[in-house]
RNA sequence: GUGAGCGUAGCUCAGUUGGUUAGAGCACCUGGUUGUGGUCCAGGGGGUCGGGGGUUCAAAUCCCCUCGCUCACCCCA
């Protein structure tokens, strides 16, 4: 039987697996630098539990499965649901503001693409409990202490920061939308950098939108700076929170990494505050980070209300990112040290060296099948080995090995007991 | 769901308008004279050219079908 991977899946072998655990070791340390803490959930989830979120039509976008009970369960396409259920399970007795980070698997049945996979693995940051900006900076300057310990600079990424309720305020009352219109047009403008000028006109046409009004909207849409806002009164007070988490950001010192962009929207509805995607500067690559304040999640699960805000960052955007930018774990070395034997066939001694670096917890290797010093020279090399500890005959009254540096090759004999040390 | 491109050795690929036993680089294995790897030299294994059908004296090459992969659109939590 031939057998191949399941479409949109990887097989991580060790290269693969020694990027992956580069990375959650980058995302585990800086969601702890910043005082989180890590939680898990399923990967099975009530199937219910999306399609209250986001609707029927998104059973044809996640992988589900009828059990044997006859319930109807998905793998989970995301982690945000099952860490509102967990919040709202145990709201009264959770001291806030709760800080929780998280690492999953998730699965989504979509066509693969660049940077797209039905089986991929995401970093959720979330702080629930604050209603403030003050958290929202807090969530940003997490994931910049991520990508920063990655080797990623200003030059490579940036952070593009939004408000809706700044957008929602210009387009309601300064360019005259009409309330019920307004996430519709979120919508088209989410596609702004993908359409054409003519196109995006012609779509807002569509919505509704009269001439003046579009003129207005393509007037704002052009702002690049906060300060632009200042003549439009009926926007003030959205953008002066937007100008405020701006100073914070910057006294974090992560000013030149974050810009503001009026284009962000996020295509999701649930957010109701400050938005951001973290991209590379050339857009080369689709969103690596995407982020806001979702302050009705949690009574829509079923909980009391609670401001909320978080990001997740997935995978493998990032790994092309960083593969891009040649980023990423130094190779390899599969054991530190190698013992060899210069008398074949004769493995006691052998072992003997071999447990005695095991148990001072270096990572050694010798060769199993024995064999001539070359070859096992060979098998010390192919294993990344920094030193190769030769065991001779002379080792039995000596109690000393001869033992190799493999990048200077010098050799020294060294006595046993300071073998590892 | 729509559209485009591509499937030749483990990997990356070459293969002229169809023409003998299908190639290269890397990787792998063996050897270079009785303890020593990475360099170098020599040799070697490995391919029903994704699968099926057709055209032809002759197909990796042309045609049809099929499977798979990739990219883009839709969607993007």
């Amino acid at each position: 039987m031939k057998t191949q991977s399941v479409r949109g899946t990887r097989d991580f072998y060790p290269n693969d697996m020694a990027l992956r655990n580069w990375l959650f070791e980058r995302w585990r340390a800086a969601s702890r630098r910043a005082g989180f803490v890590e939680v898990d959930g399923p990967v099975l989830e009530p199937l219910d539990l999306y399609i209250e979120k986001s609707g029927p039509e998104i059973a044809e976008q996640l992988y589900w499965l009828e059990d044997k009970g006859g319930r109807r369960l998905a793998l989970r396409p995301e982690f945000t649901p099952t860490l509102a259920r967990m919040i709202a399970a145990r709201q009264a007795a959770l001291p806030t503001p709760i800080r929780w980070f998280n690492i999953s698997r998730c699965f989504r049945y979509e066509r693969a693409q660049k940077g797209r996979l039905r089986e991929f693995y995401q970093w959720n940051v979330d702080l629930i409990g604050l209603d403030e900006f003050y958290a929202d900076a807090e969530c940003i300057s997490v994931a910049v202490d991520a990508i920063q310990d990655m080797g990623l600079t200003p030059d490579d990424v940036e952070v593009r920061i939004s408000d809706r309720r700044l957008l929602g305020a210009l387009v309601h009352k300064y360019v005259g939308v009409a309330e019920k219109l307004i996430p519709r047009v979120f919508a088209i403008l989410d596609k702004r950098d993908k359409v054409a000028t003519d196109t995006l006109a012609a779509m807002l046409n569509d919505a509704g939108l009269k001439n003046e009004e579009r003129q207005r909207l393509e007037r704002i849409l052009a702002f690049e700076n906060l300060s632009d806002f200042d003549s439009i009164g009926v926007v003030r007070e959205p953008a002066d929170t937007l100008k405020h988490l701006f100073d914070l950001l910057a006294d974090y010192g992560i000013a030149d990494w974050c810009r503001f962009d009026i284009g962000v929207v996020r295509g999701l509805a649930y957010y109701t505050g400050p938005v951001w995607e973290v991209y590379d500067r050339k857009s080369e690559f689709r969103a690596i980070f995407g982020g806001g304040r979702y302050d009705r999640l949690l009574a829509d699960v079923g909980g009391r209300p609670m401001p909320a805000c978080g990001f997740a960052c997935g995978d493998a955007v990032l790994g092309l990112l960083l593969k891009a930018r040649g980023l990423g774990p130094a190779a390899q070395r599969a054991a530190q040290y190698f013992v060899a034997s210069a008398q074949e066939g004769k493995r006691s001694d052998v072992l003997l060296v071999v447990r005695h670096l095991r148990r001072r917890n270096r990572a050694t290797q010798f060769d199993l099948k024995g064999g001539s010093l070359k070859r096992q020279m060979k098998k010390a090399a192919d294993a990344g080995a920094q030193f190769v500890a030769i065991v001779t005959a002379e080792f039995a009254e000596s109690r000393r090995v001869t033992l190799r540096d493999m990048d200077s090759g010098e050799q020294r004999d060294v006595a046993l007991e300071e073998l590892g040390a």
